[in-house]
DNA sequence: CGTCAGTTTTATGTATACAAATCGAATTGT
DNA sequence: ACAATTCGATTTGTATACATAAAACTGACG
């Protein structure tokens, strides 16, 4: 039972399901496994030096999820999406987003205020600097930071979802220094926008970011 | 208590772990299963006649969903919620009603236009005769509606879920035949919004209806 | 009389075995 | 030669058995 290969310690406080769980899904965020790609239970097994049983159990929750989708004995595959279901997503995530946003502006305190702009300092260095990678994930803490300045972990929770849903998509739209440089002083006018204590701003601010986002993502797929 | 005849095993087409599952949401969305509720996994299997396996994988479905939650080895327990909890589920529900009510409003079809009237003549129907459980699910077919007049599954899908997680505690407003015919008026006027194409207008309402649903309902918890 | 430690019991997490269904390929019939 | 059907292999769905950790109970000691 204990085979070492990739299996991590005893997991600690995490069941094997939820480190199966949360490494399918890092897995498939990060595009190591792609959309439609299928995925073996018994080729999980062997990768996770486990049975079956915790293999499924995790299968199953990602399905639940929609981050997999499975048909009648069929077995799991990655999720995938059409131009148009993606564009659905997009239109979701920017009613979500546009909402945080409003939200923030009317409670906004100053940690929230500081957390947001440190994260934004951060994107400007990455973006200045060139480093892509260090600039999603500097936008990925930018945005936390908003969803979490709206105190309700509801909006923070579902704003994540489709964050992790869609970024393997949105991800693709950065591909030169300049790409970075733009979205960033993007950042800057959503910042005022939430800054600016006119909440209806900070909403619409938001949805515009959100839309020029999309359009162009959408154009590079 | 374990409830018994439901069904053996001709189960055809959906999967046992299905069915399973949709019961039990079914269930809690009821009020049957109360928030707190532990369920245990044998009881569950005596009750639908099958062995543990696919009860495990349903309650691991629902807690992915996060209508179950469970700790380590302690099993699945109905998700309950603080006051505090339920505000936020709350106002998470409102902002996505009313991203809903304004993109319906600009993609109205004639079709969608008929169901929602549809819908609402089945409301005031069953608030003039002061039937409740009519009420109740003449107003969901009202909601699902609007959901369905925007065109985007997923925001239908978001706006449905936490329909169904806030539903126990919503229905607990709904005392009076009174109750039900002021609800059923303020339709009206949502309807009168969404249909004036006016989105902002559209949105606005929904908001400002919700917004009057959930304060009675909390003053009701 | 209360508290704590050790034991028993119960329920959860995991593994393995079995059954059923789907997919592909090969064979046979037209 | 092409199509259809059947047979086999692969894989999913379900059941059962085993291991382990947490809860419950009992008994003794302070």
């Amino acid at each position: 039972m204990p085979k070492i290969g990739e299996t991590l310690l005893p997991v600690g406080r995490g069941s094997i399901v939820q480190h199966i769980e949360a490494t399918l899904m890092a897995d498939i965020a990060a595009g190591v496994l792609q959309p439609g790609e299928r995925l073996d239970e018994v080729k999980l097994t062997e990768r996770f030096g486990v049975s079956r049983t915790p293999v499924r159990e995790a299968l199953s929750r990602l399905t639940a999820q929609s981050i997999l989708v499975s048909g009648t004995r069929r077995g799991a595959r990655v999720a995938e999406y059409t131009r148009e279901q993606l564009a659905q997503m997009f239109e979701a995530m920017q009613e979500i987003e546009a909402a945080c946003a409003r939200i923030a502006s009317q409670r906004l305190t100053l940690l929230n205020r500081a957390e947001i702009v440190a994260a934004q300092a951060a994107c400007v260095a990455a973006a200045e600097s060139g480093d892509r990678v260090a600039y999603l994930k500097a936008n990925e803490t930018f945005h936390q930071a908003i969803y979490g300045a709206t105190g309700n972990p509801f909006m923070a929770k579902m704003a994540s979802d489709f964050r992790r849903r869609t970024g393997p998509f949105r991800a693709i739209r950065f591909k030169t220094k300049a790409d970075l440089i733009a979205s960033a002083q993007g950042h800057q006018e959503l910042i005022n926008g939430i800054f600016s204590e006119d909440s209806r701003v900070a909403a619409d601010g938001m949805h515009a970011h959100m839309t020029a986002s999309f359009v162009k993502t959408l154009a590079a797929i």
